[in-house]
DNA sequence: CGAAAATTTGACATGACTCAACTGGAGTGG
DNA sequence: CCACTCCAGTTGAGTCATGTCAAATTTTCG
């Protein structure tokens, strides 16, 4: 069950781990079942677990005043989930997380994965690169949405994240581009078109 | 010089820097000046500095076919400028900085930055908490362009970054939140009302 | 003072949203 | 195997927010 952990830790990071390190790491990881539709994490909850996905597929979105969701950030296998800046603030969240798929999470307290980053310099190595690519994934994103239109902005998508198409419905990959599932649904059959 | 640094240092970490670290740091750094519109990084080119704003503000921007530039950021004192993603992956970068002010920064190669992260845990601390924040600010930013209207945006932006309304034009906060500087103009004029 | 930069304004165009209706699976239970 | 429901996706008509462009005005600063 942690193999895939351990290995995605000693792919980000050189030496590999050695057997104690491996213990501490796998006694601060718990394996929990999300089903499809769970809560990881609820609006107005202070986030106090990270979570690494072995297998499944998880979503985290906001809901504004109008009830609508909109969705931050979409994770697979293999991708770490939380709000960071509940988590690092202890404030409450604003935002949920669920599990899209049923899903399989190793889940660690945040004070636990605080410790392993102080205690391995390698799990610290590898949250640094993690932090990393969420901050330059987040950039991206952003200047995406900031400089292109609804169209543009799905084909980067399209190119980018084959996978998010593969197991996620339209109206999510919609709301995760930040238009309406109508528009997209419109966009598509323009794109065919060509 | 280097005073501002090392305060920022000791502040976003503990126990304070020993004087032998202190003297790594500041040979790390050396003081340039920017006048305004000087690059510090241009398109193209890969980021191999890093730049600690002692005075001043500056801007990262990209600009798209059309010519049109799309704010990606903007730094005042004490606020770490560079091209993260050109940095850590040796690419070309898409975006552009630019000091706004005339500008007194402390630049180090992105190569000397690793090293006194490996060298000085408390600098390593540091840097992880920028990284934090950056993600942070980043992850709200992009939530607030996916969820709310022009008009919120305004209003959050003027609670949130007051500074940057002093120093920085509307055409380029306009840019920053993603509108034209036309609606910028129309949604003061709203807001003006109430 | 005068030039350049920034802002405002109006008329018009358009991309994206809204809402409701319709279509088409994918289950589920009788 | 059919009827039923749930969920996802599509589509059309009307509306609204924001963009575009050009001109007028104000501010800034050498």
């Amino acid at each position: 069950m942690h193999e895939n952990l351990l290995l995605y830790i000693n792919k980000n990071a050189s030496p590999p781990l050695t057997s104690d390190e491996e213990a501490l790491v796998v006694a601060a990881f718990l394996p929990k079942k999300y089903r499809k539709k769970q809560y990881f994490l609820q609006e107005g909850d202070v986030c106090k677990y990270v979570g690494f996905i072995v297998k499944g597929a998880m979503r985290q979105y906001s809901v504004d005043d109008k009830g609508t969701e909109h969705v931050v950030n979409l994770f697979l296998e293999n991708w770490w989930i939380s709000d960071r800046e509940s988590a690092a603030t202890l404030t409450p969240s604003k935002y949920n997380i669920d599990a899209w798929e049923d899903t399989e999470l190793l889940v660690a307290k945040v004070a636990d994965m605080v410790n392993l980053i102080e205690k391995i310099p390698l799990f610290g190595q590898m949250t640094r690169l993690m932090d990393q690519r969420s901050f330059i994934a987040s950039q991206r994103r952003l200047n995406s949405t900031l400089s292109n239109t609804a169209e543009k902005r799905y084909e980067e998508f399209v190119e980018n994240h084959p996978k998010f198409i593969q197991r996620f419905p339209q109206h999510i990959i919609a709301s995760y581009l930040g238009i309406t599932k109508d528009t997209l649904s419109r966009v598509r059959k323009q794109a065919i078109k060509k």
